[in-house]
RNA sequence: GUCCCGUUCGUCUAGCCGGGUCCAGGACACAGGGUUUUCAUCCCUGUAACAGGGGUUCAAAUCCCCUACGGGACGCCA
């Protein structure tokens, strides 16, 4: 069999939203599954709505959730040109085609295909055998010149050799259009396969662009891994069949296919999402993690410039398996550059309510300073030794330590808290403590 | 209104094609419990679904029909 050529064809009109994202990731997933050529045509012939800035919004999307292109803007191809505005000698030689095959006509200003009277088939490789009748004629070209889009989709299908056509569902009815075109040109019909779409998670309908949740261009903003992302938006609608969820981007691709595709239309779950994206965030390698945390801890200015590199990734070790986003990152890691944090309230109150806080860390501070060797190991065996030579519960040392070094009740755990720290650190704040709260 | 597609836990879904192994499995969320010095981690447990009705069959989540409900399309938008 030739090859596969399938295509997203987006219309740049406004934001890029996750359903037209799904869209192209599906196309994208058979291309690579099939080693087939991922083609990007941008469908602009509405010239009211188009704008450039909504044309970078989906380049931009595109790449971030890594949907390389074969063919298109900016990558070429030799079925261009790959805008549709540049198109049009292509469509105008296609018109005369159907003028002479008599399937077009004027009327009112504009040009009119003239159906035929045959119920037309769908092959569907999702849905199975569809069949539906076109009633009425319907316009090909605008009064103001401009090709309408169900013939400018099948031209374009025919002159770019399509050989499979992934879309939403909401495309569907209109496939008999596009059937009566591709027989009108003598063209074969591609496959299509129609996906389910997906819906806004609270209220009624599809998904749309006023939805929350419903862009790119938010996730991106708000430091989501392209990967979570993609690989969420792979699950709606699809799935592997044996309760695979977090997944590689080439495990996904091995078995992306047809048959997992759903016939039912899926609601977008924004905590399902941010489970994605805390998996994907653990499953970094601490080097990228430290890499892509940069910006965010750039931007909050809670690592100082001078700090040194092995003591932020030493933190960032610690805490990347606690955060579940970056940017929680630098409210959760600040203490850890600034010896001068403000104690929280909550966590003083509760620290305080029982027992001798400042005396149990006076106690802590003598028996750390003459302590050499700062490992984890060490450190728990010099608390406990500590709580059982004035017989108290180790919690006793550990929640004021908690605190004193910190200032606040949540946080990796003390021993490696303790050690990542070093001794210099933990010392001043023992001390900073014990100046403070006597 | 007409036509098209769909309907399994709150949500995403497995199972359906080739009926029995399904008093329906997994995940998210939620609830409870546990571990840990704390927690935003981790572990365990629990709650919870075959839309309804009719048929076919020894047997139906699985096959057929009807109803209801959901979604979509009916533009000189794409």
């Amino acid at each position: 069999m030739s090859q596969v050529r399938v295509r997203f064809a987006p219309s740049p009109t406004g934001d890029f939203h996750i359903g037209s994202a799904r869209t192209a990731l599906f196309n994208w997933l058979y291309a690579r599954h099939t080693g087939g050529v991922f083609i990007l045509r941008i469908e602009d012939t509405d010239r009211e709505r188009n704008t450039p800035e909504a044309l970078r919004l989906l380049l931009d999307g595109m790449r971030w959730l890594g949907l390389n292109w074969d063919e298109g803007p900016e990558a070429g191809g030799e079925h261009g040109p790959y805008f549709q505005s540049e198109r049009g000698d292509i469509y105008k030689e296609h018109l005369e085609k159907l003028r002479e095959a008599g399937r077009a006509y004027d009327k009112d200003g504009a040009v009119w295909f003239k159906i035929s009277d045959e119920p037309q088939v769908i092959e569907d490789a999702i849905r199975g055998r569809v069949e539906r009748t076109e009633e009425k004629d319907f316009v090909i070209f605008r009064s103001n010149g401009a090709p309408v889009y169900h013939f400018t989709v099948v031209v374009d299908d025919i002159a770019m050799g399509i050989t499979h056509v992934l879309r939403g569902e909401d495309h569907l009815s209109n496939t008999s259009k596009h059937t009566e075109l591709f027989v009108a040109f003598g063209a074969p019909l591609p496959i299509f396969a129609h996906f389910p779409l997906i819906l806004k998670s609270h209220g009624p309908g599809k998904m749309s662009k006023r939805d929350e949740g419903a862009l790119i261009e938010d996730y991106q903003r708000r430091r989501f891994l392209p990967e979570a992302v993609r690989n969420y938006l792979c699950l709606l609608g699809w799935n592997p069949k044996d309760d695979s969820e977090v997944m590689s981007i080439d495990e996904i691709i091995e078995r992306f296919g047809f048959t997992g595709i759903n016939r039912n239309n899926a609601r977008f779950d924004e905590k399902k999402l941010a489970h994605f994206n805390t998996e994907h965030l653990r499953l970094l390698p601490l080097e990228t993690f430290t890499l892509m945390v940069r910006p965010d801890l750039d931007e909050t200015g809670v690592v100082p410039e001078d700090t040194d590199e092995d003591y932020l990734q030493a933190v960032l070790g610690l805490c990347q398996e606690k955060v579940r986003s970056f940017p929680e990152l630098p409210a959760y890691i600040g203490y850890f550059f600034n010896d001068n944090f403000e104690y929280a309230e909550k966590a003083h109150k509760k620290v305080f309510r029982k027992g001798d806080p400042p005396t149990r860390v006076r106690e802590l501070l003598a028996a750390l300073e003459s302590l050499e060797d700062f490992s984890e190991v060490a450190l728990e065996q010099t608390l406990q030794g500590l709580a059982e030579a004035n017989g108290l519960y180790t919690g006793e040392y550990i929640h004021p330590a908690r605190l004193a070094v910190s200032g606040t009740d949540a946080g990796p755990g003390l021993y490696a808290l303790l050690r990542v720290l070093g001794k210099e650190r933990t010392i001043r704040r023992l001390k900073r403590f014990v100046e403070k709260f006597g």
